[in-house]
DNA sequence: GACGCTATTGTGGAATACCGCAAACACAAA
DNA sequence: TTTGTGTTTGCGGTATTCCACAATAGCGTC
């Protein structure tokens, strides 16, 4: 897993340098890339942080590189940047997600704020993750049977039904509902409902 | 409570006629107001459907507007329309939370798409507070000691475990507990932490 | 074939939940 | 005072859960 990080993406090697400056003296770490081609070649799912992605570019431009990383499902956030946007440009890319959009000229302090909040977000949606993460990977534990008795747990269906329905004895139910239990971490049905409850919802 | 509507809001009356007309053509009813305090003097909290806001106005500008609704928890979609926007002011209203920001001129049937689709937006956040105020309308039924021991059920307590705590009687444990199944009207521990999960989560 | 995992079932008992009926007490409103 | 609501408790009984111990069978891997 790579650090929390700046992804800054712009052609002019003037401003990627200038960005890297300020980024460092403040204590964001950042990464620089010369072209949307470079950074969407090189671009792992682990990598954190966020990205600042200038709009006008030799070869691909930002928005096109967004809608590529839309595609990939990239969930970092991204912080356009450009001299001659539109609203309507502006319009559209926030409400496709991106995380804010900027004009240059902006003071120092403007972008890197900006990033410092956008890299908060990335970190607490990584948190959050993880934590679904940990809920399903205990699902993937479960045996297909163990999983189908679990849903019926959920509609809080007494054992008595649940073996009538799958045509199995009280005691198998018993015995797959105190496995479920033991591997989902819970120790009763009402945690387990919010467990999951809170995974979908 | 009144129908779903797109509520308009421009001080130019050429362009309110014009909009109500183009809009009772594709049958989205309309109300018409000349000024942000007019729509504000008279806005209800069961108002439905969507706003349509003109920018620049006499008196109260329409951004002013959108914050006063804000501060006024309406949440109806808010649709911006303006001829001299610029990108900052469109970012910072779609952040604060506005469904749209067009610029004029928009052909007819750009601003009609984007309210029907407010509209809908709304109806649907309708449906789904309706789904919250019938629970918590519940919830708000139970008495204080059965909403304690609500809790305690929610934490998957033995209701053994929750006399003790409460220093009462098992006996009177069941009492409350199938008080609030009752009231909340649900079957099963189960069922009843799912909908409190969904209501929060 | 041995091994491990999964699914299945049984016995028997202790603990718990659930329910109807009944009732005592406090407190506030009519 | 009467009435109503909320809180509390008991009795007796049935239904259900939960658990330890034990066992059979299928299936795929090594």
């Amino acid at each position: 897993m790579s650090q929390a990080c700046a992804h800054i993406i712009d052609d002019d090697e003037a401003i990627r340098d200038a960005l890297q400056w300020q980024f460092r003296t403040r204590g964001v770490e950042c990464t620089l890339w010369p072209s949307a081609e470079a950074f969407l070649d090189a671009w792992q799912t682990d990598w954190r942080g966020c990205i600042v992605l200038d709009i006008r570019m030799e070869g691909m431009s930002g928005l096109e590189c967004f809608d590529t990383l839309i595609e990939r499902q990239c969930s970092l956030p991204v912080i356009f940047i450009t001299g001659h946007g539109d609203v309507p440009m502006a319009v559209s890319a926030l409400k496709k997600g991106a995380f804010d959009f900027i004009e240059k000229p902006f003071s120092d302090n403007e972008l890197i704020e900006r990033v410092e909040r956008a890299i908060a977000l990335d970190t607490e949606r990584q948190r959050a993750a993880a934590d679904r993460g940990t809920v399903e990977s205990r699902l993937a534990s479960l045996t297909a049977r163990e999983r189908e008795v679990m849903e019926l747990i959920l509609e809080g269906k007494y054992n008595k039904v649940i073996a009538d329905q799958l045509s199995i004895s009280m005691r198998t139910v018993e015995a797959h509902r105190s496995k479920v239990f033991d591997k989902m971490q819970v120790r009763s049905a009402v945690e387990l409902a919010q467990m999951l409850t809170t995974l979908k919802g």
